[in-house]
DNA sequence: TCAGTTGTAGTCAAAATGACTCTAACTGAG
DNA sequence: CTCAGTTAGAGTCATTTTGACTACAACTGA
C-alpha cells in the first residue's frame, strides 16, 4: 500500500484502500453415536489451519465469498469443497463483525449452520486435516470460533422447541423414538416418550408410513416420514420459522 | 413482493475484478400515534435516496462500513448520523446478499433492527430527506428493502411474544395498558386485558413504581418499569434472547 | 412358553389459558 | 354534592395443555 503524503489524510486512505475481507464459515452439526455410550450426540467437523494466523489450531470451515455466488450458495459450495458434505438444512446464523477477530486483517465473517444427516456424517472422509469433534469437548479453536460454535448450539436448541428442525438430522424414515433420541442429544434432558409422543402427533409436520423397523429385541416402531419443507431453498433471504410451539 | 427485477448491468469479470462492498443499514421501528384512530401504530423512518441507482425512492438508513466500528457500533452511529435517533435497543437482523441487490456492485448489507422510544421518534426531525412512514403502508422502496422490512416486522413480532422487547418502544415509566397497546399495535390484535396483565405480573420484567399516571378521566393506572437489561450492549456477538414466553 | 424390552394408548392431577364478571377510583356534567 | 361514565385491577370458572404415571401390545431370544 502507498502512503500519502497527508497524515490527517493517511488513515483514510489506507481504510478506504483495505475493505475489511468478507469470508463464509458454517457449522455443521450431526448425530452420531457416542463412543460411550453408544446414545447419539451432537458432532461437528472441523478443519485444521494449515497457514498462519492460529496455524495448526482447529477451525471452522469456511473461505473467501465467491463473487458469483449468494450468501448462501457460497456456504453450501464451501461446505461441498471443504469436508464433502451436502447439508439438509442450512440457514444463516449471525455476521461476526468484531475489529480484531483475525489479527492482521480486519475480517467480517458470514456464519452459517448446517444440519447434515448422520448417515451422511458417516460418508464424510476424515483426513490429516478435517475431523469431527463431539460438539460439548472442542478444545480451543481459531479465532473467535468458541464463541461462534456456542451461539450456534444456542440458536440449534432454541429452534429443536419449534419442533420442525430434527427431521434434518435424522433420514427419510425414522421412528419416534429416534426423534425423542434427537431432542434428549440437543436438549440435553430426557423426555418422557408418551408424552412426547402426544406432541409430536398433535403439531409436528410428519406423517405416519406403512412400515416398521425391524430388528430390535422388541415390539417393532412404526417409521415416520417428514412432510414439511426442505430447508435448504437456495434463496437469498432469510429462514422464517413459523412459531409452532412444540 | 412484486419489486421488479434487476437486470445485472456489469458483466462477470467486472464483478470479479472489486470485492462485494460491504454496508450497513437499519430499520428503526418507533409507536407514533396514528392520525385517524389515534390509537398507536408502528412506524419507521426513511431517507430519501439523492443518487442513482434509485434516485428518489425512499431507502432505509445505512452507509458503507466504518472501519473503526465494530458492526453494531457502525449501525448505531450510522442511524445518528443520518436520523439523529439514539436507539433503545439495537441488534442484527441479518446479512442480505444476494447478486443482484444492486445493479452496479454487488453490495453485501448487513442490516440491524432498532427500537426507539415515542418520545425519541418525537425529537427526530423530519426533513426533506428524511420522513417517517407507517410501517403497514410503505410504497416501493429502493432495492430490496421492502422484503428487508417485512422479515424486520416478522422478527420485531416473533420476539414480541418472548416478552422482554415491548419496553424499549416505551418510556422509563408506563402504565400496564400502555404495554398492552404496544403489543396490539406490533401483533395487529386486541389483548383481553386483564389476562394481559395476569401474565405480565408473572413471567416479564417489571416492577411496581409507588406512582401513578394523573390526567384520565378514570381511576389513575399505576406505573410501572423495567428491570430487565437494556440491550444496546455495544458488544460483537449476538444477543442471545431467553425463551422465556409470554 | 416365558422373561425382557420397547412401542403405544390411556388416565389423572396440576398448571396454564381465555372469556367473563365484579368492584375500585377517578373525572366531569348537572 | 351526586351521579353517570370510564378505566384499573382483582377474581371466577370452564377449557385446554402439561407432566407423571399406568397398562397393555408386540416383538426377540432363551
Amino acid at each position: 500500500m502507498e502512503r500519502t503524503q497527508f497524515v490527517a489524510a493517511a488513515n483514510v486512505s489506507e481504510r478506504l484502500a483495505q475493505p475489511p475481507a468478507l469470508a463464509i464459515s458454517t457449522v455443521i452439526f450431526a448425530l452420531r453415536p457416542s463412543a460411550e455410550s453408544g446414545r447419539p450426540t451432537l458432532w461437528l467437523p472441523l478443519v485444521r489451519r494449515i497457514r498462519e494466523p492460529f496455524k495448526d489450531l482447529w477451525a471452522l470451515p469456511g473461505g473467501p465469498l465467491t463473487q458469483a455466488d449468494s450468501l448462501q450458495d457460497a456456504a453450501a459450495r464451501n461446505l461441498q469443497d471443504t469436508t464433502g458434505l451436502a447439508p439438509n438444512y442450512l440457514e444463516q446464523l449471525y455476521a461476526f463483525g468484531g475489529l480484531h477477530r483475525s489479527p492482521s486483517q480486519r475480517v467480517v465473517s458470514i456464519v452459517y449452520w448446517a444440519l447434515v444427516q448422520s448417515t451422511q456424517a458417516e460418508l464424510a472422509q476424515e483426513s490429516e486435516n478435517v475431523k469431527w469433534f463431539r460438539a460439548d469437548r472442542l478444545g480451543e479453536l481459531a479465532f473467535d470460533h468458541n464463541e461462534i460454535v456456542d451461539y450456534a448450539l444456542w440458536r440449534l436448541r432454541n429452534k429443536m422447541e419449534y419442533g420442525t428442525i430434527a427431521y434434518h438430522l435424522l433420514g427419510e424414515k425414522f421412528t419416534l423414538a429416534q426423534v425423542r433420541e434427537v431432542y434428549e442429544a440437543v436438549l440435553d434432558r430426557t423426555v418422557d416418550p408418551a408424552n412426547f409422543r402426544r406432541q409430536l402427533k398433535q403439531t409436528a409436520y410428519i406423517e405416519p408410513t406403512d412400515q416398521f423397523l425391524q430388528g430390535g429385541k422388541h415390539r417393532p416402531p412404526r417409521l415416520y416420514r417428514y412432510t414439511g419443507i426442505d430447508s435448504v431453498t437456495s434463496g437469498t433471504g432469510p429462514a422464517q420459522h413459523p412459531p409452532s410451539r412444540l
